[in-house]
DNA sequence: TTGCGTGCAAAGGTTTTGCATGGCA
DNA sequence: TGCCATGCAAAACCTTTGCACGCAA
């Protein structure tokens, strides 16, 4: 592993990132966050951070579902999210943990009768959630 | 619906699109490919044929994993493809259409006990398939 | 003949790279 | 002091849009 300094903008990020782990962020939203909080950081350094913390295993990579940009999220406690699923909803953004027993049956039955190892850091299931599934039904 | 033409390059698309109809293809793979046969389409014409294909429902679109690009797919028989998952290996880029019983429950429990509705249209799982975790393991 | 289709060129958005400078250890 | 980090500018990609011309029906 390459040597890491601790400069301001790695913190700044980092913290970010931190303080929104609920949620995929793109490295645009990070900056204007960063921005908003009278911080500057440039957005070429934001994405060597990103991509130095990806490796580190402190952050985590998803595409976003329209594909237009990358997605990162905080991985707080290693291993936390690699027992569960992540659900994300595709009207209002929003990225449910799910962690479920079915979804462990799921895993195991696919590796077991179809011989494919899912990666479920890499997997995002896309969908509707209840509020949005409400909304919708309204209309 | 608006009126489309059956012109020399909505053909040539769409061929090639089936005849590759098990894997997802980008925009750049199917103009090399039609290359490759001596047909020269312009780009621009195949991101527009795709997305009037897709809009029609003949053609799925996907974001790949690495994000880069967005990957395409016809889909023969309409609606048959809604009724499974699709696992897609990240080390050769493999295509499964896995119908089973646990997915259709899956889709089902995280809709009855978490009010999520999965749309499996959207989604893809990822992994590695049988052949590329055998190869895996050599290393 | 009508109006959708085509393809070049250019624009738009995200991410990466080159390079000189800045700053941590 | 040695190296990594930073950030501007520019390049590299993928995708979309403008526009004049082509072609299906």
């Amino acid at each position: 592993m390459q040597k890491t300094y601790n400069t301001k903008q790695r913190t700044q990020v980092l913290d970010c990132l931190i303080s929104n782990s609920e949620k995929h962020m793109t490295a645009d939203e990070i900056v204007r966050r960063l921005e908003e909080q009278g911080v500057n950081v440039g957005k070429t350094t934001v994405y060597r951070t990103l991509e130095k913390l990806v490796a580190e295993g402190r952050v985590r990579k998803y595409i976003s579902e329209e594909g237009k940009s990358a997605c990162f999220q905080y991985v707080d406690d290693k291993g936390h999210c690699e027992q569960h699923f992540h659900l994300k909803c595709v009207e209002c953004g929003k990225l449910i943990h799910l962690k479920c027993e079915h979804l462990t049956q799921l895993e195991n039955h696919v590796f077991e009768h179809h011989r494919f190892k899912v990666d479920n850091t890499k997997t995002v299931l896309y969908g509707v959630c209840e509020e949005c599934g409400k909304k919708g039904d309204k209309k």
